[in-house]
Order: structure tokens, then sequence, then C-alpha cells
DNA sequence: GCAAAAGTGTTGTAGCTACACCCATGG
DNA sequence: CCATGGGTGTAGCTACAACACTTTTGC
């Protein structure tokens, strides 16, 4: 007797999925998360299909909450892809009879989806990766590192670096990528690391400070060398009206 | 024999739709093209579906072509809307046997649709509105006295202004709204429109001079009361760069 | 004590706001 | 000649960039 996938197909709405692009930040670097496919090595973004009775949001969480183990993570879409030739012979299809998947399942995963792009910030150390039934592989990649991926999914990845970037202008991003404590070079090289370009040390710290959504701790970082930095954190109040508002300066 | 519809729902993809917001400004106002359905006499915003071989892009083009005779549209995607509850009864789906559409294509209406929004910024005089099967008149209306939509249509057409307001701050928005000669005040009005606050008159001219984006003419306005005002029109190459580079700068 | 990184201050300048004034036209 | 609206100029302020200097710590 075959091992029997899970999969319903039946309660998935046709041609439409989502993929998203989760972000986290380590070691004064940016990384994605990735999946290795089973079937062509390829890599690629966690995505999944919508059901009959949810949002593509609901979806989305639904997805990550399974890839990641967090709940309730910071989502925006940002992009609908749709391009008919962008899985024009779909590398991602499962073998058929694996997984207990049929004839007519194949066939189903070899329609023709349109996607939606999401991007996702979580907190880097959180996040328990897990790949799922296509692949091997569900870990954290340096975007300095990552090369082509499956399908379109490279476009999909510079869409969602060049919202970011856009959004990080009137809009405090930090909170959620970074730990509850943190230092002023951390963050620092966190929006170097989106913006993609070096900022002045004095200035940033001056003009970060200037919006209020941080407040200084009577804690330094242990065990660093040379002089041991202060730790913030993100001031709740302020930060969410920051969210509404926007911010506003140039970068 | 029936009236045969020349609908043939089979060439259009399950489950996915898309809304379109069409921006004209005219008589100092910005309007909203729309249609009222002969059903429910409700207002709604132009919209269809995708096709098989066609990516959304294609599909709004050329569900505007039809509505408005116009080609080559100026379009942007800004969000998918898929509140499972955003067309619990669709209120657009036509009476059966009417149109030639049988029972079967009656259900189709009648699945849960995920839509993504377009805006549309189109030059108004050139527009020439055409209602479609399920509507009795599609004509301009005034941003002002617009009320509650079909659907979700309101909440569709709010975004997209939210959205366009944004835009605006960094680039130059113009182009596709107005004629190609224009004043220095018309412009003003449209941007005053956009963004929901009044500016400096005097300020508001060196701004925008200073982008380079339009040229004045050796022509001013003819017909009008008062001092006749000078005419400009957009400079393609650096309006073109400034699509590309954004703008900056406050508003 | 020297290198490396954190913390604080200053100064010049571009760009914005908020004005005042002049010009052209119709009644 | 006056009301209305277009065209141009200027003063003050803010926010940013580009700097120099000091402090703390590891080796």
């Amino acid at each position: 007797m075959k091992n029997k996938s899970n999969l319903n197909i039946n309660q998935f709405l046709k041609h439409i999925s989502l993929d998203c692009v989760v972000f986290g930040f380590h070691e004064n670097q940016l990384k994605v998360l990735l999946l290795r496919m089973k079937k062509t090595q390829e890599w690629a973004l966690p995505g999944g299909f919508v059901q009959e009775d949810e949002s593509m949001e609901l979806a989305a969480n639904r997805v990550l909450k399974v890839r990641t183990g967090l709940d309730h993570i910071f989502l925006n879409q940002f992009h609908v892809f749709s391009d008919p030739e962008r899985s024009n012979i779909n590398p991602a299809v499962p073998d058929v009879l694996e997984f207990g998947i049929t004839f007519n399942d194949a066939d189903w995963f070899n329609q023709r989806f349109i996607s939606v792009g999401f991007y996702a910030l979580v907190e880097f150390s959180l996040v328990q990766p897990k790949p799922d039934l296509l692949s091997d592989i569900c870990e954290w990649i340096s975007l300095d590192e990552i090369g082509s991926l499956m399908m379109d999914h490279r476009q999909i990845l510079d869409k969602a670096l060049e919202t970011l970037r856009l959004q990080l202008v009137f809009q405090p991003i930090g909170y959620n990528l970074l730990p509850e404590k943190f230092t002023m070079p951390e963050l620092q090289k966190l929006y170097e690391t989106i913006l993609g370009k070096e900022l002045d040390r004095r200035n940033f710290q001056r003009k970060i400070l200037a919006y209020n959504i941080i407040s200084k701790l009577d804690e330094v970082r242990q065990g660093v060398p040379h002089k041991a930095p202060s730790l913030y954190r993100f001031n709740p109040e302020n930060y969410q009206k920051a969210l509404n508002e926007g911010l506003g300066g140039k970068w």
C-alpha cells in the first residue's frame, strides 16, 4: 500500500497560487528562506495554494505557519505574477504515484498558475524551517549567495526587495526583523543591507532617534571586542503611529 | 432562436477576475469611469476575466480597450482582493437565459472570484465609454459624487486612490491624465485633487519646474477671463527619466 | 599605548514654507 | 479702476550631509 498524501486538491481554487519571500536578519546579513526541490535540486520560494474559503492573506499565513512554525507573521502582498509563460513546464510537479499523487493530480499541478507574491519579515531566531513534500531542504540563504531560482522565483524575490526598499524609506521596518533588544550598529547594518548602500553612522543615529520609535536601555551588549554598544528596543506606541503615518525624510 | 452571447466561458481561468479604476481629469475634477448594472442599478467598476493565454496586464488592457476605445493605456496593478465574502452573492450575475447565458454559465458566474485591482490613467477627452452586456450606462463620475458601489468596489476605489497618492509623491503622474497642452493651474488642481489638499500656487510652480519634466510653450490659453495662463507640455525624455528614478521631495 | 568601534557635536547648504509684490484682463 | 487670477522674487527655517573630536575596550 502506497503512502498516502494528505493533499486533497479539490479544496483549492484553480489557477491561483502564492509565493512568499521570507526575510530574516542574522549575523549582519539579510537572509531569505528557501526550499530545495527534490526532483530538480533547484531552490524555490515557499508557496502554496488558496483554499475555497480563505483569503490570500490567510492562505499565506497558513503556508508560513507550516514552513516556519510561526503565527501572526508580518506579511504584505506586493505583486501578482501572471505571465502565461512563467511556468510553461512546471519543474515542481511531483512524480506521478509518488506521495500518493494520482494522474489527475499531476494534471492539476501542470495547470497554469497566477501567483500572488507576499513578503514576510520575521525574527530569524524564532524560525524553525521545515521542508515540504516536494523539497528535501528548507533553510536560510544569504541574499548575496542566492543565484537562479525555480521558475520565475528569482524575479519575485527581486521585486520583493525593491518593494521592501521603497517601504523602508517611509515606514519603520526593523521591528519584525530584529530581536527585542538590539544595538544601533545592528539596526544600521539592516538598513544598509536593504538599501544596498552605506550610511553615515552619526547621521543614521540622529535620524532614527528623531523618529522616537526606539528607546535606549540601561544595558550594553556583553562579550564584544572594543567599546560595548548600548541596547535599544522599539517603542510600541510610537512605532504603531509611525506605521500608519509614515516617516518621510531622505535615505 | 435566442440571441446568442459571444461569451465562451471556458476560455477563461476560474476564480480570477480583475477590476479597473480608470481615472480621468476634466473641468478641474478627478473622475472615475463607472458602469451601472442593468439588474440592480448599482454602479460598478469595469472589469473582466483572464483568458487562458494572457497575463493579468494583457487582460486589463483588453477589457479597457472595449470599454474606452483606447489602446496602450497606462495601467498599474495595486492590490489583490480576496476576502471570501467579497461576493457572497454576486449581484452582477446575469439572469439565466438572458444574453444566451445558460444555467451552467450562471453557476460559473456565482463562483467565488479573487480580483486583481488595476488603476488606469487616461486622457479624458479621448475616451468613448461603452457599457458592457450587464450594464446600461458607462460614464465618468466625479470622485466626490461617488457613493456606494457594487460588492467591494468602493473599497477597491479607495485603495486605488491611496496608491495613486503615494505614487504621485515620487513619480510624475500628470502626463497620462492631461491633454498634450495644459496650464500650470490645471496641473496644480490635478495634484490638489489627488492629494486631497491645497497647495501654494507659487511653490508648486517652482517645484514642478525644478524637475524639468515640463516645458513652457510660446502660447497662452485663449478665451478665459482675467490674465491668460501659459501653456506647457511634458518633456518626454526627462519625463521618462523621472518615471524610472522617482522624484523625491515633500508634498 | 594603539587600534577599533561607539558616542557626541558643529557647520554649511539645499530645499521647503510663507510670505509680498507686480502684471494682465474683463467688467 | 478694481476685482480676479497669473507670474516672479525673497527671507527664514529645517533637515540633511559631511565633517572632527572624544570615550571605551581588547590586545
